[in-house]
DNA sequence: GCGATGTGCTTCGGATTCGAAGCAACTGAG
DNA sequence: CTCAGTTGCTTCGAATCCGAAGCACATCGC
């Protein structure tokens, strides 16, 4: 098991580092400029943007859960929180009657349109002004990888639901 | 004010919902392994690293609270969670009578050993696996400017407490 | 058909967050 | 010294989050 990694050097600790407070000083960024503009929370803006920019304009719960990497019971209080304020509908699918489609509403889109512009210029004057262009292609490359890697390697037990048979030991699968 | 920006470009939006998923996922997958290897929630493991890290295992509330980006409410709940344990003191500073300076205790060092390991082939498997030598070293180096970039730049409006006089205006000082 | 298993979502309980307000100690001008 | 303004931390209340458990529909094998 843990086969003796020694620790890391200077150079991952700095990325590592790095990587978890820039997107944390950001993600606090954003999350007063949206609160202020449109008084949404991070994840109900990340939301609407994903349904917007489904072509449907709607998602199945549990895609969109994948889709902002939230829990599924997460995602019901804020689907029920945006369905309050009338910027989305829920509707049980047709194919499965236990499915929920979500859908942005006209009224959702016009939230999202009156916090883009902030959103933007949030981003512009925090992560991208002391950035290169070619630096920002850089970044986006690498952290494309990271995360796709990351999607398709399931975080070290991450059973969809319960393993149910064998005994399922605890120790090392 | 906000100038008639344009919509970001599809390199900046790739860059941006990278780093973000990124971080996401990378964080779940620690936060998971944390929980399990030493049952430390992230912020518990950050306050302990940061403490291990100081030259005299000490640092203030404030300090700490900046450090990981962090409320200080939310650092004061950590804090007592951590002391309950017994896995940091909090005793008042001489200097300051109202300051707090908190200290990782021998126990604290033990489960920040205990963990690290796990935590170390956490970041390899998933972050660092799909990454070359000199990725690495450029995702540090670009992530450490807009990092050091948004220290420096308060969100848009986030004075310490209230401003007092000085140059009265929010603009530059 | 009919039950066993799997899947999609919600409810429930508990933990963690944050911001605002409050308390106590420091600092500086008069 | 004394008072007003600041700063360090905590308390309070409300919002959000997650995992486990539960409910209802679907699917597969018999």
């Amino acid at each position: 098991m843990t086969s003796p990694r020694p620790s890391l050097d200077a150079t991952q600790l700095g990325a590592y580092f790095a990587l978890i407070e820039a997107s944390s000083l950001l993600k606090h960024a954003v999350e007063q400029q949206l609160r202020e503009a449109g008084d949404l929370s991070y994840v109900q803006f990340q939301l609407l943007a994903t349904l917007g920019d489904s072509p449907t304009g709607s998602q199945r719960m549990t895609d969109l859960a994948d889709g902002v990497v939230y829990s599924r019971s997460g995602l019901t209080y804020q689907a029920q929180t945006l369905e309050k304020r009338d910027l989305v509908t829920r509707t049980p699918s047709s194919d499965d009657e236990r499915s929920t489609t979500v859908t942005i509403t006209d009224e959702g889109r016009a939230v999202l349109a009156r916090v883009f512009p902030g959103h933007i210029a949030v981003l512009d004057d925090l992560l991208f002004a002391p950035l290169s262009r070619s630096d920002i292609e850089t970044l986006a490359d690498i952290l494309a990888r990271a995360r796709d890697h990351m999607r398709r390697t399931p975080p070290r037990s991450a059973e969809p639901r319960r393993r149910k048979k064998t005994t399922g030991t605890t120790q090392a699968p």
